[in-house]
DNA sequence: GGGCTAATTGTATAAAGTACAAAAAGTCCC
DNA sequence: GGGACTTTTTGTACTTTATACAATTAGCCC
């Protein structure tokens, strides 16, 4: 990274090669995008911000900003949840990267998806000079959003409903010691079905970093349910065989 | 796309944010590189150039090249493949794009990687100014990788395995008419694993739109295997029901 | 025709998935 | 304290799917 900016362009480009004059190759910006979904005792939603300028000033979209020069991409999308959410130590995923040339209207702009997903209180909105407002919207009522941000959030949904077979990415939005019923409302939720409590949860515990504590529910007006947490060893145990559930 | 660069620049960037000069976002370089399976009677090879040039001159590296300005990300990785192989209409997966700063020992260049499957035997080695050679290489016997396109290799590696669960990607690497047999090979050379004869092709036959045709092969020396092949209109039926084997 | 090889079909068993019911363990209310 | 109520938890009978393996078939070769 030591070289001029003229010198680093000529000697990628390794100029012989082209027609094209140089510069050109730099009209280019570079971008993350971030679904974030919210989950909430068997609500999905998303954040989303209202944009406060042109192309598509008033419009919803996908949180987003350029990747700083000296930033990797996974930082970047790090970082622009951490600003909306103030959440840190969140896994983030990468989906897919959008670069139609058209698909932004003012030139050149390669984004890159990513999702996370995280309880939907933890947010504290934060407006900004380029967003009005930032809203947590339900999944089930999104308004038509700026750029192509519907497809990359239509992906990023398959890609969830994908994960969820082999990872445990309700960690950061379930308790931390939580019943079955809670488990199988969050596979509810994502996967837009319903189960069979008993045959779920025999399902469910093949997933063997489950650990079921010596504690259970209080204050429920019913038989109270044991309470489960996750062996983090135990997983990554797992992960190494490689395991997927059917769902 | 019709603003100045600057204008484009600035505009993007929402300047009054950043303090880095907007010229730095602009020293980012992207490309595309491909990883392109070559398959031949149980034999699974895999593309790669030599460099003629530092950084890694000498090295074998996946073949790539920068996005041009007006190119599609798709397109790109579609010339890509065109231009080592004669081939077009050869369907591409794009599969992750590696963003790390350092992955680049010149400047920052970020690479969007795809897949593509071909036969073999359609390379026409195509030398340039910046490759000295082109060979297709053994997928057990593969050398060390310019930059880190020997993790780029391995996630396409575990993307192909999954695809072939889904979708007919052997379509382009067997013959027009193909027999069970050959299928089952084909499956065994990607998944790495042996399947039984019978239990094979009655999990097989869940994709419905292998056609049986009235013809079997000829000058065997054994019991003739019918022939099959793909109805790609019963395919796109099937894929929009969704399916996925296991194996 | 008999031998050879791989294709094709079938079958018996094991494993997994599904639907449904019974028993258990709390609270609530009288 | 006892019965009603609710959800958890376990179990069971049944169906479907997967697995291992054997029997039959259809061509070529000599």
């Amino acid at each position: 990274m030591t070289l001029s900016s003229k010198a680093f362009k000529s000697r990628i480009l390794q100029e012989d090669l082209y027609s094209i004059p140089i510069d050109e190759f730099f009209k280019t910006a570079f971008s993350v995008d971030c679904v974030i979904f919210g989950y909430h005792e068997g609500e999905m939603k998303i954040l989303l911000i209202q944009r406060g300028t042109e192309p598509f000033e008033n419009f919803w979209a996908l949180p987003g900003d350029l990747v700083y020069p000296y930033e990797d991409l996974d930082s970047a999308a790090s970082r622009v949840l951490k600003d909306l959410t103030s959440l840190t130590e969140i896994p983030i995923r990468q989906v897919h990267t959008f670069g139609k040339v058209d698909r932004h209207p003012l030139g050149r702009v390669i984004t890159v998806a990513y999702l996370a997903l995280v309880e939907t209180t933890d947010l504290k909105p934060l407006p900004s000079s380029w967003a009005k407002q930032t809203k947590w919207h339900s999944l089930k009522k999104i308004p038509k959003l700026a750029f192509d941000h519907r497809d990359i959030l239509d992906e990023s949904l398959e890609e969830l409903k994908i994960m969820v077979a082999s990872e445990p990415v309700w960690s950061k939005v379930l308790p931390e010691k939580f019943t079955l019923s809670q488990l199988q409302r969050f596979y509810e939720t994502v996967l837009q079905k319903k189960f069979d409590k008993g045959n779920f949860r025999k399902k469910i515990k093949e997933m063997k970093f489950l650990m079921r504590l010596d504690e259970v529910q209080s204050n429920v007006s019913h038989r109270p349910s044991a309470l489960y947490t996750i062996d983090m060893k135990k997983y990554q145990d797992q992960k190494e065989e490689g395991f997927e559930l059917e769902f």
